[in-house]
DNA sequence: CGCAGTTGACACGCCTTCGTGTCAACTCTT
DNA sequence: AAGAGTTGACACGAAGGCGTGTCAACTGCG
C-alpha cells in the first residue's frame, strides 16, 4: 500500500516526481475534456494520455470525478493568472482591463472556454458551476457602473445576464456560427457589458 | 424479429399502442433528463420509470442516443406550442408577447429550462444546441428593433447575447439564486433585451 | 372453447471499465 | 556488486449496463 516514497529518480525528488505525474494527468485531462467533453473521460484514456499507467491514476486521485474537480481548479486557476494583473486596483489595471483580460483569456484558449463555459454546466462537473460563477463576477461585474441603491438582486441580475451573454457569444464564436474579427468582438463584448448593466429604461 | 403488429388489445389498435409505449419513453427521459440529468440515462432506468420493459424500448429506438434525440424533439415541440400563438404575426401576438410567452415557458417548467439550456450544451445532447438557438432566435430576436443597416453578424451577435443571458438568469431564478418574484422576473428580462439590442453608445 | 397475438418479468451472455495485482527491467545507494 | 526502490506493461476478477431470449399469463377473435 504505502510506497516507501523516499528515493530520488532519475535527479528528481520523490515528493517533486508525485506532483509532475499529479500535474501530467491534470493537463491531459483539461485537454481531452476541453476539446471531446468531459462526460467520456475514462481512467485509461486520461492516463494514456499524460503517458501514464493507471497505478500512477490512483496515486493522486481516488476518482474520475475527483481529477475532474482538479481539472476545474486548474481552469480557475489559470484564469485568475491571466487576469489577476488587469483587475482594477491593481498597478495598470481598470475595470475595461479586467473585461478585456478575462474575454481574451477565453478567446485564446477553447479548452479553457469550453471548460469553465460548457462542461460545468451539465454532467458531473456541474457541482463547480457556482463558484466559476463566483470568479467570473469578481472580475466581470463593474460594480462602480452600478448604483449602491441598486437591490442585491438586480447587481446578480445584471451579473449573470452578463455572464450568459459571454459564454453563448464565446462559443458561437469559437464554432464559427460568428465571424467577427477578434478586437471587433472584444469591442463588441465590452460595450454589450455596459449596455446590460445601464439603467433600465423610463 | 418482425411481431404481427396486427390485432388490438385492450380496445386500442397496434400502432396505436406502439405510439403510445414509444410517448411514455419519451415523456419519462424527459422527466429524468429535466431533473436529474441526461449524462446518466439509462435503459434500463427510463424503461422503469415509463412502467415498460426493456423490449419495448428497442421496438421504438435502437439506442438511448436516439431516444436522447426524441426527448430534445419533444422539448421544442412543446415550447414551440407554448410561444407560437403568441409570436408576432399572429392574432394578438406582439414582440413583446412572442418574447414574454418564450420567458414563461422556460420559468414555468424547470425541466423544460434544463433541456433546452443546460443539457444541450454538454454531453451527448450538444448536437442539438444549434438547432435549438435556432429556435430561440425565431422566438426572441425582435428582429424589428434592429435596423436593417445592421450586419447579420451584428444580429446573430444580439440573439447570441440574449439567449445565453435569459438562460444563465432563467436557471439561477430556478435556483434559487435570484430571488426575484415572477414577474418582475419577467418585466426585467423583456427590458434586458431591450437593452442588449439597443444601439451601441456613439 | 381453442388458438394466435400480446404483455410483463426475468435470465442470460457479452462487452467495457474499474481497481488491484504481478512481474521484469531499470535506477539509486551502499 | 548487491539489495531496495521505482517504473511501465499487462493480467485479472468484479461490477454494471446492454441487447436478446425465454416463458407463463392474459386478451382478442373465430
Amino acid at each position: 500500500m504505502n510506497r516507501p516514497v523516499t528515493r530520488p529518480f532519475r535527479g528528481v525528488s520523490a515528493p517533486e516526481r508525485l506532483q509532475n505525474r499529479r500535474q501530467r494527468l491534470v493537463e491531459a485531462a483539461f485537454d481531452l475534456a476541453g476539446t471531446r467533453g468531459a462526460a467520456s473521460l475514462g481512467v485509461g484514456e486520461v492516463c494514456a494520455a499524460a503517458g501514464l499507467t493507471k497505478r500512477y491514476f490512483y496515486e493522486s486521485f481516488e476518482s474520475i470525478d475527483q481529477l475532474g474537480a482538479a481539472v476545474v481548479d486548474h481552469a480557475i486557476d489559470v484564469m485568475v493568472e491571466l487576469t489577476g494583473p488587469f483587475q482594477p486596483g491593481t498597478e495598470g489595471g481598470s475595470v475595461h482591463a479586467g473585461i478585456k483580460a478575462f474575454i481574451d483569456a477565453l478567446l485564446d484558449d477553447r479548452r479553457l472556454a469550453r471548460i469553465l463555459i460548457t462542461e460545468t454546466q451539465a454532467g458531473s462537473l456541474s457541482h463547480f458551476r457556482g463558484r466559476i460563477v463566483e470568479v467570473a463576477v469578481a472580475s466581470l461585474l463593474p460594480v462602480d457602473q452600478l448604483a449602491d441603491t441598486e437591490s442585491l438582486d438586480h447587481r446578480r441580475f445584471i451579473a449573470y445576464a452578463q455572464i450568459g451573454a459571454l459564454g453563448e457569444i464565446c462559443l458561437a464564436w469559437h464554432q464559427g456560427v460568428v465571424t467577427m474579427g477578434r478586437d471587433e468582438l472584444v469591442d463588441g463584448l465590452v460595450d454589450l457589458f455596459a449596455r446590460i448593466a445601464a439603467p433600465p429604461r423610463a
